[in-house]
DNA sequence: CGGGCTCTTGATACGCCTCAATGCCCGTGG
DNA sequence: CCACGGGCATTGAGGCGTATCAAGAGCCCG
């Protein structure tokens, strides 16, 4: 519903021989699935690239050629009508792995919305990967019914929550994922606009601002700048994430 | 939103040894990676059921202990919020496999929405028919891929579509998936309540009647029974579905 | 110290939800 | 065979939450 999708281009390519061993993704992602002596392989086949914020590299409908791993920054995953209101799918950051298709066209447009490092596999080079190592095919599995449950959450969301208990949630998750790699604080950061949230919750970039300044005036959240949000209360933001508002109906 | 779940029991058990040789979904489903003369190990392992309408086999929150093979009939799979508001993720019929979780426990509840058949498979014995079967584990991907594809598809109706389009694309949908199993006529059935249609849509029960009551009085549908559409317009549909509605905006 | 962003805030409109009544279908029993 | 009852579906009237439209405020960067 907001913006319309830039250009699709490629750019840049550091790194060395073997960068695999140094890649700071590489425990996170499903790469951990192959061992370090084997590594060589890994990164014989994994082509290192950097891309701007607002590049695309993955293209709904385009052939899906290549497969990526993302291995610093955020990227955002979106499908669009033709009139152009957008619905962001999801977010992936480092160590997410992206295109696997089974269709010969991608379903998604994949965009990085800050500075990125990423790997590219090309489809036959990776499926001779996936035969040589069944252990990484069953990561890819495990990955992929993460993500299943991960979007069928987004579809309670979409389908059934208001818009408080969309922005609710939206922060909750960040917070505990962000918990996961670093010290527990009540602070998050937002690497994505407004308009890239409200894409995410089905929502406005009105309706979130608004929402978001109401949580502030709330005493539950503060807004230090602009891609900053410090959770004042986690618990009652993860109730209100539940749809267990206490201002909301239940009359008891 | 609507409906209170029912209780969770299994029921029946018919069949005999090697039932997986005369299974109709067999070549529909994820069974059709193991070949002819390794289907007894299948069976083996392979615990046939029979449930009735509202019957729950897999509940939200419970330990994945078990999973399942549809071989006949529709279940429904859905997440509920505490107060009852209900979204249903998706309609799994004869073929499909559920349960398939790298947590310790169900992401979703799945509830039979008429009489059906399926087969069910402990985890560690799926584990092993996993590990001596690679192509098993390879088939499972290749649907969890397609599933996801079809999560992303739905949260862009859940998110971005008005309730005019998301009454189409399910029409159009069930239309296209229809027409895989049988000869291509515009007639579909619906062998879910309008209450389930709403709550997979994101909407009521009432804006779903109302939306169908306007496509028949557009001459797009016929509703000859409750739970049958005729389809006198597939293409028009296809339209409204992806957002090209001629009576929508679009002010050239 | 403007220019161009994004974000916030306000006023109003509208689509869908809610509540309520009626209609239809079908199984049950007289 | 028809009256009755219970579900489910349809239809109507009105309200609410979020979208839309429109300024204005804050921020970054040259």
């Amino acid at each position: 519903m907001n913006t319309l999708s830039p250009r699709p281009v490629i750019v840049a390519k550091p790194s060395s021989a073997s960068h695999c061993i140094e890649c700071d993704a590489r425990h996170r992602s499903v790469c951990n699935a192959i061992g370090e002596r084997d590594l060589e392989r890994l990164a014989a086949v994994a082509n290192p690239r950097r891309l701007e914020r607002g590049q695309v590299f993955i293209e709904e409908g385009r052939p899906a050629i290549d497969f990526f791993n993302i291995t610093s920054g955020t990227v955002k995953l979106y499908k669009m009508l033709p009139d152009g209101r957008q619905q962001i799918t999801g977010f992936a950051g480092s160590g997410h792995f992206l295109g696997l298709a089974v269709s010969e066209t991608y379903a998604f447009t994949a965009e990085a919305i800050e500075p990125i490092e990423l790997c590219r596999f090309s489809r036959p080079k990776l499926r001779t990967l996936l035969d040589d190592f069944p252990a990484l095919e069953k990561r890819l599995l495990e990955t992929a019914c993460n993500e299943l449950v991960a979007a069928q959450e987004q579809m309670l969301l979409l389908g059934r929550k208001t818009a408080r208990e969309r922005v609710a949630s939206f922060l909750a998750t960040r917070y505990s994922e962000s918990s996961t790699c670093g010290p527990l604080s009540g602070r998050i950061s937002l690497p994505m606009t407004r308009a890239e949230i409200a894409d995410y919750l089905g929502l406005t970039i009105e309706t979130v601002s608004r929402t978001l300044t109401r949580f502030k005036s709330e005493g539950k959240i503060a807004l230090p700048s602009r891609d900053e949000v410090e959770l004042l209360d986690p618990h009652w933001l993860l109730d209100v994430a539940a749809g267990q508002d206490s201002r909301a109906a239940s009359f008891v």
